[in-house]
DNA sequence: TTGAAAGCGCTAACAT
DNA sequence: ATGTTAGCGCTTTCAA
């Protein structure tokens, strides 16, 4: 920066406040200013300017892992919209494990981020009080209503249940299944079954529950299905915690020749790229997945604007019930 | 860090030498500036470090787009491998544009990062001239066999489509098609494209080719098969630039009631998760996606291990057909 | 093994 | 509108 100024005649301070605000300087020494940065091909050091200014244009995402599909696409939108702003992502992977998490956290806030995005509610203790003393704007996504540190962009996947649980209700469905990856491996898969399962119950309706060993498997998924067919032939509808694990049901029922939804029903969540195409289309649950990166772009931002106003805002982008022909 | 060296009893620097490399101070003065920070909760300030060392722990990665789910399980393996040692991803997205993948790369040559990982080969000028003028790590990755600016991790596209026209040839179809999604939104599929054609030819049968209007859509998959059908009913085996298009196309096949293979051969590339259990199971071609991500992070700590040897490393991770019921 | 001193490249008062 | 001055919080010689 000190070569640039000198080529173009000025002083440091004056490239410094032009990289920045480039109108509160002269139209001419702007230009020269430019040249100057063009010929040297200058690079400004952004960990100089953050630590003199000590704050940064990085903002930390936290998602259990970049490669569901889910928080990929909200990671998509976020990226897009935040790098429009001029900030960058430092992403990491928790991988569901409250260590790394802390791990986590902590390297990110040593970068002084501008901004903090984690995935859900649950973080340990050590976490939450290090969220809690730094004054990092802090945005909990991918869920909704319950206690918050700070601000939210999500939706309650318990009244995702519910809806489903109704649906099916309403076209006479009362002898249930629900199939899923493993609870520990996706929190929200188990807040969605307890408001399926409340909201059957309470329709004087029965749930029949399988967890998958692990993630989503879809050969599993039929493999689990069959099992349930077999112990329990009066099932009528499944209800199935993501479009893949009712991917791998519909394979299934294919392969055994079930009718859908005659002899099964089947709904799901999440609404893929190739859900609406399934013979027959699945029934399923649209989750605000692009939205939430565009919310948590906004919270952030307005946030980083007016810095005094530390109005905390929570916002429910809530789902749509998507009702096909398989149920 | 002063705090900590005035608790600590100790000078500012025993601190900052015994967070480096904790060996190099005496047990007793280590123990006191262990117990200072925990007491603080000292974090030390990352730019601070970097601007004084004039190096990061930040690996830029340059991705088309996050939520493609190739690109999203190279990047979980990524994260994982480099975390645990210690560096940390700046991620973006190029979005198919060169012009937004030189503003990334500048972007990120401002944080002075330790390495930097982009997709393909295909650079705009000026970027490559940034990128050689630097002294920064690269790794080029998820292609091979074309000049590279430094290190390699991919496979051979070209390659991959000629696997597949081998084993359609053997199997006895000649007279093939091809569905991708827009070569301009997917460079690859269009090297796979060339590689299949060729060697269709080569073994005189013929590929007729659609491109969809832009990325992988099944609906529209489907369709494209149908007027391909209508058209040219002599087609007797279709290559799908990938597994989510293969599945557009048998679900098409399902609707229509056309046997798979009898009727129709169909085969994809990737091996999704869902892929072995398509009814049949899907032919296809598995990508070393978690590999390529494994292979940047080793490539890139080998290079940042032994700064001096400039050793450019380039490797071919090579591909699987896997041979199942849909041809 | 430890400490003192200099400086990494910028920003932010402040004075002009 | 521009320049001067003093740091930001570390790492890195270098000397002890």
């Amino acid at each position: 920066m000190g070569d640039v100024a000198r080529i173009a005649g000025v002083s440091p301070s004056t490239v410094s406040l032009y990289l920045r605000r480039p109108d509160e300087v002269s139209e001419q020494r702007g230009q020269r200013i430019r040249a100057a940065v063009d010929r040297l091909g200058y690079l400004p050091n952004t960990m100089a300017g953050g630590l003199a200014s000590s704050r940064s244009r990085i903002i930390g995402v936290l998602v259990p892992t970049i490669s569901n599909s889910f928080f990929a696409a909200t990671l998509d939108t976020l990226e897009k919209r935040l790098r429009e702003a001029g900030y960058q992502l430092l992403i990491g992977n928790t991988e569901f494990d409250e260590a790394r998490e802390e791990e986590l956290v902590r390297s990110m806030m040593s970068w002084s981020p501008a901004g903090l995005v984690m995935t859900g509610f649950r973080h340990g203790r050590r976490t939450v009080s290090m969220l809690l003393d730094s004054d990092i704007p802090l945005v909990e996504m991918w869920d909704y209503g319950q206690p918050a540190l700070d601000m939210v962009a999500g939706f309650s996947h318990y009244a995702t249940g519910q809806l489903i649980a109704r649906h099916l209700l309403e076209r006479g469905y009362r002898d249930t299944a629900f199939i899923s990856p493993r609870f520990s491996r996706d929190v929200r898969a188990g807040e969605r079954y307890r408001g399926f399962r409340e909201g059957i119950e309470q329709g004087r309706g029965r749930v029949t529950m399988r967890e998958l060993s692990g993630a989503t498997d879809t050969a599993e998924a039929g493999t689990l299905l069959s099992e349930l067919m077999a112990e329990r032939p009066s099932i009528s509808a499944v209800f199935c915690a993501n479009d893949m694990v009712a991917l791998g049901v519909m394979f299934e029922c294919q392969r055994r020749g079930w009718e859908i939804p005659e002899r099964l029903a089947v709904a799901g969540f999440g609404n893929l790229e190739f859900t609406p195409n399934t013979v027959p289309p699945l029934t399923t649950v649209e989750p605000p997945k692009y939205e939430i990166g565009q919310q948590v772009a906004e919270l952030l931002l307005a946030r980083l604007g007016k810095s005094g106003e530390a109005e905390a805002h929570q916002v429910d982008l809530g789902v749509h019930l998507i009702t096909r022909e398989s149920t």
